[in-house]
DNA sequence: GTGCGAATACTCGGATACCGCGTGTCCGAGTAAGTGAGG
DNA sequence: CCTCACTTACTCGGACACGCGGTATCCGAGTATTCGCAC
C-alpha cells in the first residue's frame, strides 16, 4: 500500500496556515518556499483541498490560500480523502463469482464478500483513527516537540 | 491510497486451500481457473507468499502450493505484508527540515515529526485490525454466508 | 513378470515487456493594486 | 486635492508531458511419472 506525498505536503501547509492564524491569504509560492516544494505541483494539491472545502482561495495580486475552517474542525481524514480521493484502498472485484463461482446458484452470493468485509473493517479502523486527529492536535504535538518553530514561521511569513 | 489486487487474489487462494484441507499441493493452473485469474501473474503473487512463509511450494509434475501453517495462524496482516511489502503507507520525507526549517537549530527536530507520528498511529490501527483477523475467521464468515460453496470447491478440486 | 533407465510432461521460479497513474510543468483567465491624467 | 480609468503585475485554475511501479507474460530449471526394454 502506498500513499502519495501530496498528503504530507497538505498537512504541513495546513500547519503553517494554522500557525499564522491570519485572515490574509498566503500565496502558493511562499508556502512552497517554506519547505522547498515545487510551487506548481503544490498548487495542484492545494486545489484539491479547495474543492473539498478545507481551504479557501482568492485570486488576484494579493490572493492566496487560507483555512476555510478552524484547525480543530479539520481532521486528517478530511485531508486524506481530499488529496487521495474517496475510493477505498481495497477494491473487491468479486472474483468469487467468476470461474468456479459462476456455476453456483446466485443465492449463495447475496451477502457481501467475506474478504471485502474483513478488509473494509480494517480500513474503517484506519479512517476512524485519522478522523480522531485534527490539525489542531498535530499542531499541539508539534509545538510540544519544537516550541520555537511556530514563532519562526510567523517571523518568516510576516509581510515585508 | 491504493491496494494492489494481488491481496484479493492471495486471500481467495488461501481460502480455497483452507477449504480443501489437504496435504496434496495444488497447481497454479487449477487455482487460477477457480476464479478465472491469469495463471502466470497469479503464480508471481504466490511466490511472494512462499518467500514470506505463508505457502509451501513443491516443484515437479505433481507439485503445487499448500498452506505452510494452519489457517488460524495466517492473519490478513501477514498476507498484506507478503504481497505489498513491508514499507509503511505514509512516507515521511522530513520536509519540515527543508526551506524554513533549515535555518532553525537542529535541536528543534530531535523528536519525531508530528505529522509522521499522527499518520503512523492511524496506520498502526489498520495493521492491528488486519492482524486480528485470520484466514480461519474469514473462512468461517464466508461459510456463514454461503454454506454450499465449500463443498462446491472440494468437489471441483477432487482429483479426476 | 520384474527391475531399471531414459524420455516426457508438467510444475515452480525468475527474467522480460507493457501500461496506467502519480509526479511534475506550463500557460491562460481573472483580479486587485498601483499610476497617471483630468477635473 | 480628489476621482476615475487604464495599465500592470501577480494570483489561482486547469490543460499538457514524463517516469516509475503495478500488471501481465514468457521461457528456463527441476522433478515425479511413465513408458519401453532387458533380464
Amino acid at each position: 500500500m502506498r500513499l502519495g506525498q501530496g498528503v504530507e505536503w497538505a498537512v504541513h501547509v495546513l500547519l503553517i496556515l494554522a500557525w499564522l492564524d491570519d485572515d490574509e491569504p498566503v500565496s502558493t509560492a511562499r508556502l512552497a518556499a517554506a519547505h522547498e516544494l515545487p510551487p506548481a505541483y503544490l498548487n495542484k494539491q492545494l486545489q484539491a483541498l479547495v474543492r473539498n472545502g478545507l481551504l479557501a482561495s482568492e485570486p488576484g495580486v494579493r490572493g492566496g490560500f487560507r483555512l476555510a475552517r478552524a484547525p480543530e474542525e479539520i481532521t486528517l481524514m478530511d485531508v486524506v480523502t481530499a488529496v487521495e480521493g474517496r475510493d477505498t484502498a481495497f477494491r473487491c472485484t468479486e472474483i468469487r463469482r467468476r470461474g468456479l463461482g459462476a456455476d453456483c446458484d446466485d443465492s449463495l452470493f447475496q451477502d457481501n464478500c467475506a474478504v471485502k468485509s474483513a478488509m473494509n473493517r480494517a480500513e474503517v479502523a484506519w479512517r476512524r483513527a485519522l478522523a480522531e486527529q485534527s490539525i489542531a492536535d498535530v499542531l499541539a504535538e508539534a509545538d510540544g516537540h519544537a516550541p520555537g518553530f511556530a514563532t519562526a514561521v510567523r517571523a518568516n511569513f510576516a509581510r515585508s
